[in-house]
DNA sequence: TCTAGCACTTGGGTATAGAGAGTGCTAAAG
DNA sequence: CTTTAGCACTCTCTATACCCAAGTGCTAGA
């Protein structure tokens, strides 16, 4: 047996399923491809790569479709990242432009992925934990309740209101804060929490039940909400490439909605060599997502996800060469601001 | 003809259609409704709504299906606003209660809403206009750089960064803020960019320009973004709906996603005795919405939107239930915090 | 190891017929 | 004038049969 052109007659499986979108038989292959052998010996290869599982036919007398094993096969073995034309470039550094707002940035970001691939774009918000804090404010809504504004020089703003148990006027509230402030201003988001702990003796003793119960709130803020927070864009390219495949799209925009499960994929997602990782069907290991994959990397400083998510049928070269290319933009963006 | 017996008529061939999913016929009707009279009196009533341009027959030999204009007098005319069970009600409290910020409230109440009605949920952000500044914020980035923070009493929280044309340290952005928030606080936030403007005189004359450069996004940040957002919940109930009806549901996800239609149509929407307001299919002005109805309502002091999308054929009697419902305890909890 | 040929399987498309549902119309009854 | 019963007609939907095209696996020979 010819291994390399089984290997190649499953790139070109690969490659006529993904563009014609109905299994390939061995005699369509012969004709689109110069493979140089009779479709008799294709027949030979296609049942060897059957026997590995690697493909499989719908039913006796249709071509061949690529399983979750054959994609993989294809990504690690046989797909070479496709460089994005001049035009996209183009199209990336002129829509992130002109963009203030971290949250702009990444919205602008997702629908750009978004259309540029034709699927769904997902970003996740740079994470809290290696950013330094830039500030800190409280301020007093109600006798009883403060809002907690939490800055980060990654630009990330968090904030939420807690209700303590004491009143607090304006002039305590101000001692407080400058206390908090002196005391985080500068230094890791992760270490928000210990470094209140450990002013806490400094403060009057009258302050310090309410002073915990406001570092409390701080400390959760620091680990809390957005970073674990996605942004999508391009839901509605779902129903379309729906409507000439049988992938029932309910589950797959429930777990857009939630989120925890796609979190959890993304977190879990380590790029390989070429900077991107690539989950594919069962492999992301969530029911409502096995017959999508998901093409994700890192990006900033954090290591943050963006990703397209797309029927396992997808072209996995373009779209891994997008979310490169975009990915690489927006942190060349982040760090510049 | 009996003009009350053909309303009845009406109201019985939208409930059965929305209970059934397929067009009724005038047998079915006898059958399962008390009309007291036969089938081909019923069909001398179908003409008359047909005529009238109330229901219509997909085909010559199937039943009749309600026109936009025939939901329209159904929900004019014959809906009674069906009461919250017990036990819906139940739902709704403790769902709201143990939420603490204003994301986290809108979040909640957007998903309850979306279960209880089995479709997807819209609420507009609370809109600037009609609040108070409660604070404003300028914290230094980088020398060139400033963010400003927004707080108002509704408990948004606006941020955006700007770049101005000099250096400014921290103390000189010290002095600016003070004589902003002086400027500000605890007046509209409609008239920060007036108020912010009649001060400028105040200022050295060294202060001017930049201070009018942190001026114009404070008050871009009072007219801008979040006021004109939606947060959405239950877009998987679209695809649901879909696969036992021909309805798009990718233009409709664009519209969602686009925002900028729907926050256009929930704008124009104005409520009824009945506290609530209902466009049927075309009434939406919307290709992309032409066979969806929304069913929304104001809540809380700005009147801001909330409501339901989903098909024409909907239960409107408990959607509106529902809708009006969870506005009002929203509209509580927001006075309450 | 590759190729040619062939028998076999099977899904999809088309034509046909029949059942079922529903209508509109007419004529008679209230 | 309104209501009812009856009936012919239309149209969709389903089932059936059938054939065709595509594709396979296998065997024998180059």
């Amino acid at each position: 047996m010819n291994e390399p052109r089984k290997l190649e007659v499953l790139r070109a499986i690969v490659e006529d399923y993904v563009h014609y979108r109905e299994p390939v038989g061995s005699k369509a292959l012969v004709e689109r491809h110069r493979l140089g052998v009779s479709s008799a010996t294709i027949r030979n290869d296609m049942a060897a790569l059957e026997d590995d599982g690697l493909i499989v036919a719908p039913h006796t007398s249709a071509g061949r479709v690529p399983t979750d094993k054959g994609y993989r096969v294809f990504v690690d073995q046989l797909a070479a990242v496709r460089p994005l034309s001049a035009a996209e470039k183009q199209a990336i550094q002129s829509l992130l432009e002109g963009a203030d707002d971290l949250d702009d940035v990444l919205e602008r970001t997702v629908r750009l992925l978004s259309h540029l691939t034709n699927q769904v774009a997902v970003v996740q918000y740079p994470q809290l934990g290696r950013a330094r804090v830039r500030h800190v404010e409280a301020v007093s809504l109600a006798p009883r309740q403060v809002l907690l504004v939490l800055i980060a020089d990654s630009g990330t703003v968090e904030q939420r209101v807690v209700t303590v148990g004491e009143d607090l006027d304006h002039d305590r509230l101000a001692v407080l804060r400058q206390s908090f402030l002196a005391a985080t201003a500068g230094k890791p988001v992760s270490q928000v929490g210990a470094n209140l702990a450990a002013i806490m003796d400094s403060l009057l003793p009258a302050d310090r039940a309410v002073a915990a119960e406001l570092a409390a709130g701080l400390a959760a803020l620091a680990v809390s909400s957005r970073e674990e927070r996605i942004v999508t864009a391009g839901t509605a390219y779902l129903a379309r490439s729906n409507s000439d495949f049988l992938l029932s799209i309910s589950p797959v925009l429930e777990a857009l909605e939630e989120q925890v499960v796609l979190l959890r994929l993304l977190s879990e997602m380590a790029s390989d060599a070429r900077g991107v990782a690539v989950a594919i069907g069962h492999e992301t290991a969530a029911d409502s997502l096995a017959e999508t994959s998901v093409v994700a990397t890192g990006y900033g400083r954090d290591d943050a996800k963006i990703g397209v998510l797309g029927p396992t049928r997808m072209d996995y070269p373009a779209t891994m060469a997008a979310v490169r290319a975009v990915a690489r933009y927006l942190s060349k963006i982040l760090a510049g601001s």
